[in-house]
DNA sequence: GCTGATTCGGATCAGCGATCCACATAAGTG
DNA sequence: CACTTATGTGGATCGCTGATCCGAATCAGC
């Protein structure tokens, strides 16, 4: 790559990356590449589409959750690790306003530039999953397909102004559905671990 | 109303109705405008948001969402009405792919012209909700709001190509995080662990 | 300094909803 | 019926979106 294309694309990554954080995933391309001082056209010879863009930007961050589920697999609890490794990947969307379903549309187009990134964190949280489910501390009839569309619906939950405040309490709900409390299958008896507030 | 604005305005409606539910909430207004054989500004004078043509559109669906929960506040089984009430809400959204993202927002925006539909709704919910948490049979940590930003995160998931074979058994998941167990009914009989998939 | 491949970005296109206003028409009146 | 007026209409236009084209500018190697 030619040296002044290069600080092309660094600089509208750089753009990008704080136009991004202040208006959501859905900022005009064409603001963008207008605060990096070049014109739209350029912005899309280096990302053709917006998901290019973003998976350029996000790629650091989805190899820090992978890692990260791969360090929590060796965790002594495995429901704790699951539930800890959940709670980051919402919280990690928050950053992304609107990433969510960009994510939830890349999970199965094979032609989305966010697909490889999307499927191996749904494989990660799997592998989790699988060893919760193992310890007999998470519910078997889910399964990694299940878990990623819950964490997409919690994070589409912490995008919505009106739903946000709510989005961390509802994640413990969920949470609470997810894990069995070590019984399994049907109902799970008093004094789960919910709190209350 | 002059009696060729009725008309009009009735066409329109016909026409939106059946283009939304083909193409989802997001339908191009001047695509609806054209199909009804009227101008773009005619369209928007009847309705001057698409808040407002969905308002005109789904308020019959939300009087009898409404109904239905005044209906079941008498039944003999708080938790099941509730979960059944809260069942038909996500069914009935899949009727309007992206009608989710539009509650949402008008939830808390007093302008909107679906803003009333959705307090109403959520009222409703909510009282079958505070029934079923004196009987005992709902967890007492969440009120209507958490209730209606459940209802909507499942409806979303039902929107989304990719996660909506999941949305079923997801509520399913859901409802059993809202009830405390002590009679949880009918979620069992549709088939077992799902592990792979 | 010259040459050729690469990169750039203004211009343009199709689409969106919002708005304006000259025009058409229904409804009311003599 | 004819005439007036209030109402309704929709083509045209605006500002915006992303997508694309292609002449012009720029970089890299000789």
């Amino acid at each position: 790559m030619r040296a002044d294309a290069r600080k092309n694309r660094d600089h509208l990554l750089a753009v990008a990356g704080a136009a991004i954080t202040e208006q959501g995933v859905e900022v005009s391309l064409r603001d963008i590449a207008r605060t990096a001082g070049v014109g739209l056209a350029t912005l899309l010879r280096h990302f053709p589409t917006r998901e290019a863009l973003l998976e350029a930007l996000l790629h650091t961050s989805f190899d820090e959750l992978t890692a990260k589920a791969a360090e929590l697999e060796t965790s002594d609890s495995p429901e704790d690790a699951l539930v800890s490794w959940l709670r980051d990947c919402t919280a990690w969307t928050t950053e992304y306003r609107g990433v969510t379903v960009l994510m939830a549309a890349a999970i199965e187009d094979t032609e989305s530039a966010l697909h490889a990134s999307c499927v191996t964190l749904r494989a990660a949280g799997a592998r989790l999953l699988t060893r919760a489910q193992g310890a007999g501390t998470a519910r078997t009839d889910i399964d990694g397909t299940d878990l990623f569309a819950l964490v997409a619906a919690l994070a589409w939950l912490g995008d919505q102004p009106s739903l946000a405040p709510r989005a961390d309490h509802l994640f413990d709900v969920v949470a609470s559905a997810i894990l069995t409390g070590s019984a399994s299958s049907d109902t799970e008896g008093e004094g789960g671990p919910r709190a209350s507030g």
